[in-house]
DNA sequence: AAACCTATATATAAAAC
DNA sequence: TGTTTTATATATAGGTT
């Protein structure tokens, strides 16, 4: 993209490897920012300099909020896999069922999230998960959709059932009549339906 | 870039839109990754689809580590409370990590496995996901019975709604000439839920 | 949708400033 | 160091299958 062509490598040159950061830095900021508008998406981008220096582009949302949104989504994520992870184990690797068995026992005891990135059982782990993930992911996120909806459902009726039980209440103090005049209604107490997962 | 210019905004078009969201995520990554091994900087981006589907990039730090590292840089306390929307599922998760253990560990002395070689590693990948198939099935089970719970509630509060509404209806009947005017009772809104899997 | 095809628009390496 | 220039490599819009 240039006079020459250029090895997927590291450049050595670190006043060319300067010049290009700088270049393909905005270059991409550009891109990215083309992207998200092009195709209406979220995006977040964020960049270290090898001096620790921090480029960042997000989209209207602040990266905070897509942050959070991402931690939201992986957690969602984690609903539908189990802690086997880690510990690198592939084909001239080779361990014992019994220190496989203390590995995997360790972590699964661990439900510490963070722990979850060290290396690890990543090369098993991902045939594992790569095999079964969406499935998984899918699923989980329609259950998730179908419990929101039925909370929100819960809740309306909720409210119903107390805006009904303070008609009966004034219907019975007031005698019979009541009603055709509601307009002035104190506020009505609401409650709210939480279930926690 | 392309046949034709592009105007900086959202493409209206859902197909070409899809299209040109597929082909300019690969670029982007595609550039994203060259940027980060060419100028050896460490990088991180994340794109969600309109659909809310996430995409992401990251270099070998992984996404987890760098998004601690961009909080300590921003020194941001936001993000270290986030939501976490599910206490409940975590407790109760699925079955105890001994208990996952010990089947573990029969299906590794079952066969009696001593070293693990490629083959083997097939087996226990084998064995791992039938094991996660089970996990799988068990928090299934589970889900469905927090939905069945929320539906069960749901058809209690519907049961008190009609009873208060007999109530009312009768307290109003009992009661005098009524003001007319109202052509049908104050009929709330019924849905019906109806959770198709 | 995905995969391939071109003509064009863009990005950028290297040189020159 | 940064900017501008230029020649070339890449990316991709719009087709086609």
């Amino acid at each position: 993209m240039g006079r020459g062509k250029v090895e997927l490598k590291r450049i050595e040159d670190k006043s060319s490897r300067q010049v290009s950061f700088s270049k393909r830095r905005n270059g991409l900021m550009k891109k990215t920012h083309e992207l998200a508008v092009l195709c209406d998406v979220d995006v977040a981008l964020f960049i270290f300099s090898g001096r620790g220096r921090l480029y960042e582009f997000s989209t209207g949302e602040s990266m905070i909020k897509l942050l959070t949104r991402y931690q939201s989504y992986k957690k969602t994520e984690e609903l539908t896999r189990i802690s086997v992870h880690k510990q690198k184990l592939d084909s001239e690797n080779v361990c014992s069922a019994d220190e496989l068995t203390q590995i995997l026992k360790w972590h699964l005891e661990e439900n510490n999230i963070q722990l979850l990135d060290t290396t690890g059982l990543n090369q098993l782990e991902q045939q594992l998960d790569s095999l079964l993930q969406q499935v998984r992911i899918r699923k989980t996120q329609q259950m998730m959709e179908v419990v929101k909806a039925l909370q929100e459902e819960e809740m309306q009726l909720k409210k119903e059932r107390n805006f009904m039980m303070e008609e009966i209440m004034a219907a019975r103090s007031d005698g019979i009549d009541d009603d055709s005049g509601d307009p002035s209604q104190p506020q009505r107490p609401v409650m709210d339906a939480q279930i926690i997962w």
